[in-house]
DNA sequence: AGTATTACTGACCAGTTAGTCAGTAATATC
DNA sequence: GATATTACTGACTAACTGGTCAGTAATACT
């Protein structure tokens, strides 16, 4: 039986591309499939977006967009010490990305982004640059307020955020897959674990926020 | 002009199924382009590989098994500090494989296996398992010797890994990507700042080594 | 030179899919 | 109830691709 709901109908479309284009990729997914899974033909989905690439952008900002906006002004408005601050988005991002259907869109722009030139732009300027900046002003303001090392800003916003999103990339991929002999590691405790490691170097030595000098450390510069 | 050259051409396929694969993935790299890279018709392609899978398998085993081998042997001879010999791998890494079109073949299975379950078990058995067990027996070596914290040792093989792949899977994609605003990292600077990072919270106290107690540190347990 | 062997070719087959549009039926209006 | 509007449908088009195989030509052998 046909019905007729214009005011649902693009909800319903974004939550079956996003389902969809995260298990079997952009170019993989059929338009068909999309619009089945939302429940309408194909042809309604053509209606409401002009294009494949249409409907993933619109996806990509329905989800992710917005996260990174409140993230930021997290960041801006945060009272405690930076390290608490750190703990904080990497918990918030692991809740709200990492471990839902979103964290998968990372994958498919990251293996598809060079056959669809267009998209590389787009996710640059939408995800990409706001989520470094976010991160990044973090890193900035435990350096300002000598809570950190002084070390390169963006590197450690990466060493920061590489291993979550790789645990995320890792989770729609092989880690999908029934696979004998892998031992799957638990993310919660693993992002504990990388937290744990990065303080330890990120933070000033005890020593030397009591002005007792600076400890040497590794033979590393 | 035809040309007979029975011992070259796998080598010569396989050379041109990387870059394009890498470039383009493995299911919109077509075939035909594959063989005509290589200089050579479809048919032929289809002579010394039974299929685009087959291909692909051959690929991998002939750019990263023998390189995870050379590693291992590596960790079982080494004989200096424990921190010298993660940079060492770490370097290593980067020079034989992040730094080549063989760091893309990641991307290229990460992003497909879902599609094409037949490569999860390859993947798993041929890479991804010695890769981990040779950072892995990397670290467990440190903590054995005393000089690394008893931290668990697959997640922090894990947060060292993850970000050098992700550099590499980055510099595969967006990375390849003309896109304005993007401040591209060094890659060498990148992974000492992050080596640097690790280090510091995986090294025992310099007090803890001379017997006089563990320091407290972060609030992380 | 003539013959046998086989590396190589490319037209072809069967199966796929983004996007279109003429038509259908569910609602709104009178 | 009749008419107008429009959300929705699905058959269709045009273009593409993994894999096959009958045939071709380069080399080896006699």
């Amino acid at each position: 039986m046909r019905q007729r709901r214009k005011e649902t109908r693009p909800q319903e479309l974004l939550d079956a591309a996003l389902a969809l284009f995260v298990e079997k990729g952009f170019a993989a997914t059929r338009a068909e499939e999309v619009a089945q899974r939302a429940g309408v033909s194909k042809g309604t989905l053509y209606l409401y977006y002009a294009s494949k690439e249409e409907l993933f952008k619109a996806m990509v900002r329905q989800n992710l967009s917005s996260l990174i906006a409140e993230g930021q002004a997290k960041v801006d408005s945060f009272e405690g010490s930076s390290s608490e601050l750190l703990g904080l988005l990497m918990n918030t991002w692991w809740e709200r990305v990492g471990n839902t259907p979103a964290a998968g869109i990372h994958k498919v722009v990251l293996a598809e982004v060079r056959n669809f030139p267009d998209l590389a732009q787009f996710y640059a300027d939408e995800v990409t640059q706001p989520a470094d900046r976010l991160f990044s002003s973090a890193v900035q303001r435990g350096i300002t307020r000598g809570e950190f090392r002084p070390l390169p800003v963006h590197e450690v916003a990466h060493a920061l955020l590489a291993p979550m999103i790789f645990l995320a990339l890792h989770r729609h991929s092989l880690g999908a897959c029934p696979v004998q002999g892998c031992a799957d590691i638990d993310p919660v405790s693993a992002l504990r674990t990388h937290l744990r490691l990065l303080l330890g170097g990120l933070e000033m030595p005890a020593v030397a926020r009591l002005g007792r000098g600076v400890r040497k450390r590794s033979s590393a510069t």
